[in-house]
DNA sequence: CATAATGCGGACAATATCAGTCCGCGTTAT
DNA sequence: ATAACGCGGACTGATATTGTCCGCATTATG
């Protein structure tokens, strides 16, 4: 993938639906089936946003993900570096050091400080960084909010419930709602 | 790597020294070896540069790249874009689409435009290219001009004639000066 | 207390991309 | 004629991405 890799979109979609549903833990499972994605790949995801203390883990039978912090106080910054770890959007190599005309020793003048190319390329991603962090969860929420009909907020709260009480004790015939696809 | 790729760094290194030299031609060879870097891999790297209009590529014995262009009118931009082919920052999987309640034939406003994730991947994006663009090869140029001292100027000019006279015809014992290193 | 669902972590595999090598072809100045 | 050059394809090794699978500890529920 690119920079940004999947892991990305995956926490980023599941983090605007724990947004977006009530004090009620999901779990990791109940977001990657909702969503159609890997469950495995999916928790491999969460336990890294935990570390970061964006989502709030709860072990145990109903347990789940809960944010952490407000939806205002995250910035799709702070999920990126979480999921990515800081990863640098140029990785130089110091060429410049390597001039023929130094025979291996290069001056001090040759290396120091940030090359040249280096300095346009942080520059770079220092303008992509400040781009991710002006925008939070709410933000992006707000946006996908004014897209959806009215019906589709308990559309999906009435997919959560069956969905939790399908769960313990309750294996019911139809409580499910899985044999939509196929 | 990261993002941008070591043929990035490889490209604009050489870049630079060709808009430094005059208008003598510099083989792909003449600039690996002057920068100790893998002539193979930098032969991988200029082609895309000549495909993109930003050097000029002469064969034959005396050959090699000329900037196409004025230093001034070539942005860094259009390097990167040359060598890596406009790679995306974030490849959007159309995770929106699959979510459960749609039951697997999403509904036109679910798919409709941009997804909201997408989009400031989209402006993260267009803020760093922005800023690349905002840099030209000469810009890069005087940066490193003014770190080197009045000497570096004429001690490369002395390598590359040094380089060019020990071609054809003239094997001399002592002409070169790889014998530099161990 | 027993159990089932959960989070967490490690081992593993398939695939893609990157970085680099090697070789052969056609071209061109000397 | 020849040696140096650009160009392109085939090939390789290393690393990252995208998953899968399994076992362990924890915890609410019955
Ligand atoms: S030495 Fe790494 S960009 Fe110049
Ligand atoms: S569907 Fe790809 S970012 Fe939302």
């Amino acid at each position: 993938m690119a920079h940004l890799t999947v892991s990305v979109e995956y926490g980023l979609h599941c983090l605007l639906w724990l947004a977006g549903s009530g004090d009620k833990p999901l779990s990791s499972r109940d977001l990657a089936d909702f969503q159609g994605i890997s469950h495995s790949f999916l928790a491999k995801i969460f336990p890294k946003l935990e570390k970061a203390g964006i989502v709030q883990a709860s072990g145990g039978v109903r347990g789940g993900y809960l944010l952490a912090r407000a939806p205002e106080d995250i910035s799709v910054l702070q999920i990126v570096d979480a999921i990515e770890g800081r990863k640098p959007l140029f990785d130089c190599q110091e060429i410049r050091g390597r001039c023929a005309v130094f025979g291996g020793a290069p001056p001090e003048w040759a290396t120091d400080g940030v090359c040249a190319i280096h300095l346009v390329m942080l520059r770079a991603e220092k303008a992509m960084r400040d781009t991710l962090a002006s925008q939070s969860l709410a933000d992006i929420g707000q946006t996908v909010a004014k897209k959806a009909p009215s019906h589709f907020s308990s559309d999906v709260e009435g997919w959560i419930t069956a969905r939790l009480s399908g769960r313990l004790g309750k294996p019911s015939t139809s409580s499910s709602g899985e044999e939509v696809l196929s």
